[in-house]
DNA sequence: TATGAATGAGTCTTCATTCAT
DNA sequence: TATGAATGAAGACTCATTCAT
């Protein structure tokens, strides 16, 4: 059998054992029986259990990431490529269930090698939606102009309400079309505040 | 020593080493040492690792709710409700960054009876935000009753935004009023969102 | 059971199965199982195989260097000195050969750390012969002085020509004064060779 | 390339590997690449990894010996003899440090095989010095017949005097012709003790 | 109340060795 | 002649947990 091949095995199988057990619980022996494979080949192939994880962090943020960006079409209206993107994570996380549960769950507790991959591929998704928002602005005809930093700021809250809405809907069982409930609710959500920060209507504490 | 007080210095240190190490990556030898105490009067107190990761995450998410819980003055308007709870809950994560670290990255990816507790508790504050989302859509007069799934969705997504900013703007250095900022930006965005909603103004996709 | 005894019999049992087996070949199973205890307390009280070969190698070394010099009377003279030191060696050497294993055969084959703690050990052999050769030759009138660095050639000489009597007459069986005729052996060659350095009386070979 | 320069060279690697990691930790990846082939064809050719450091020892071995044998002239008188021998020791370990640290230093130390291999290399050494020794007291007149226990006994001394010595000297940084002045400390030592000996002027200790 | 001493079970990792080609 | 692919066996090390005191 082709290395290749083999090496994806068992990046399959380490992505499954470690959304299920946890990277410390995790163990190798596991990993390599359920590629398949005797454990000494997995370590030849991937090096140590260190580096097996990050090939799974890496392969699963691409994997993400190109999902959302081959649906943004950058011809299109800014509305339609929030909701677009939208649509693919939600669609994607959807899918691939172990994935996401490595990437929210896993990657960001065990330790700064991790946390800073996944980090760095966070900071890719809040990029995109930070450039959403900056278009969706200036296409909506921007009344005052928003702070950089505000922008920042919505772009990670957008990132995690998708990624709480994901992991909530994705937990509900049988509702057949939840992942497109999500973005419904989300895109909603987003669009109201972001027209109206754009308009420059804010909201203010009463004075007390 | 009375055994409250050892028991709370335990959890003390269990709450930091666990934030700093995870779960499996602790060690029971350094939360004894830590805590300044021997290591079977750990085991004495606190039963095991597990009870003693639980009682971690009891004891940071009371203290999580109890400070959201208190901001909110039920006898205020459903925005000033809103505003005081997103306030308490960024600085009470901003002041306890070890029990937010416990809460959020550790509890949920350590198996099944971490992350039911978890679970619950996240639910909880899912309900206090629910509920201020159906006051508001009342208090504002809602034209169009938003369906029950729909408000738990939104529910969903501003913790996550919350969650998220938090994370965000607790790692910024130095902008000395960031939690305050955070507070803003996703006041902002939700009271947009919710007043859109509940008068009917909804953003749907172009038919294509 | 105290500490220090337990600690004692690790060591005894881990200069057995060092010198039976070699370092890397060594297992701290058996070694643990010899000293009757458990792997896990052979780890706490001595660290690693690392660390626990370094104790071995210390404590062998100090014992021989201890013996060595409780030998060499400070007031007697010089020739007397010699003679008795030799004793001590062929003596302590013959009563503990795992040790002398350690020392003379593992401890210079397994890399820096324990070839620099064994080369510091033999440095101050080296050291004690040194001064030896040097008191020499002044009590024997020396004629014409010899330079440092040959007084340092011939104690390595001495040392390396009493290693190797050693074990070769340990070697021998059944033999029983073997380690006195050893001594007397590399006496005899040692003080007429410094007898004759000392007086200038040097081998050279004839020109050809 | 033919059988009989392969096999060169992978004895080559092995003797550079080994003298440089020991023969546990030697790995045969390693030998193999550094021979520049794979590793079946190393199994092919010397069968295992205790078969190869055999041959590393053997070649080695037969390379010393022959160095010394040849270097000492049947002709010559007996002082002459010596000297070249001691001359070509200094010299070929000087030349050939892998190769003396795989025999000094590794095969002594790695069980059984593998110290017998060495031992009878040791031997014959000892044997050429020990013909040499007899020769000189025959030479030399020699007035009281020394018993062979002791002639053997002298060798032995010698043989690790020597081997001290060239480690020591090879050590040494810098002094050009240091393995000369190795030769001349030994030869000095030695043929002054020799001298006195099989005249009969033997050191005795004062009676006390 | 408090602890020094002790361990069973399990994990990552390595390496000599062999097929199938 | 030559090798890419594969593994069984073994070893260092760790840790939650428990007695005896």
């Amino acid at each position: 059998m082709p290395r290749e091949v083999r090496e994806r095995q068992m990046v399959d199988a380490a992505v499954e054992v470690f959304a299920r057990r946890g990277y410390r619980t995790a163990s190798m022996d596991e990993i390599a029986e359920l590629a398949g494979a005797s454990k000494p080949l997995v370590y030849l192939y991937l090096n140590s259990k260190e580096d097996l994880f990050s090939a799974c962090i890496r392969r699963e943020a691409e994997a993400l990431i190109a999902a959302v960006q081959a649906a943004v079409d950058p011809a299109a209206p800014a509305d339609r490529r929030l909701w677009n993107g939208l649509r693919a994570f939600f669609a994607h996380t959807a899918a691939h269930p172990d994935g996401w549960a490595v990437l929210h769950c896993q990657a960001r507790s065990h330790g700064e090698p991790f946390a800073l991959e996944v980090a760095a591929l966070r900071q890719r998704l809040v990029d995109v939606v930070t450039r959403l928002i900056a278009d969706t602005a200036r296409e909506g005809g921007c009344a005052v102009p928003l702070p950089g930093e505000e922008v920042a700021g919505l772009a990670h809250a957008l990132v995690g309400a998708a990624e709480s809405l994901a992991g909530w809907s994705n937990g509900l069982t049988g509702s057949g079309r939840s992942d497109r409930a999500a973005a419904e609710t989300l895109m909603n959500l987003a669009w109201a505040g972001l027209g109206n920060l754009t308009n420059g209507r804010r909201w203010a504490p009463a004075r007390s």
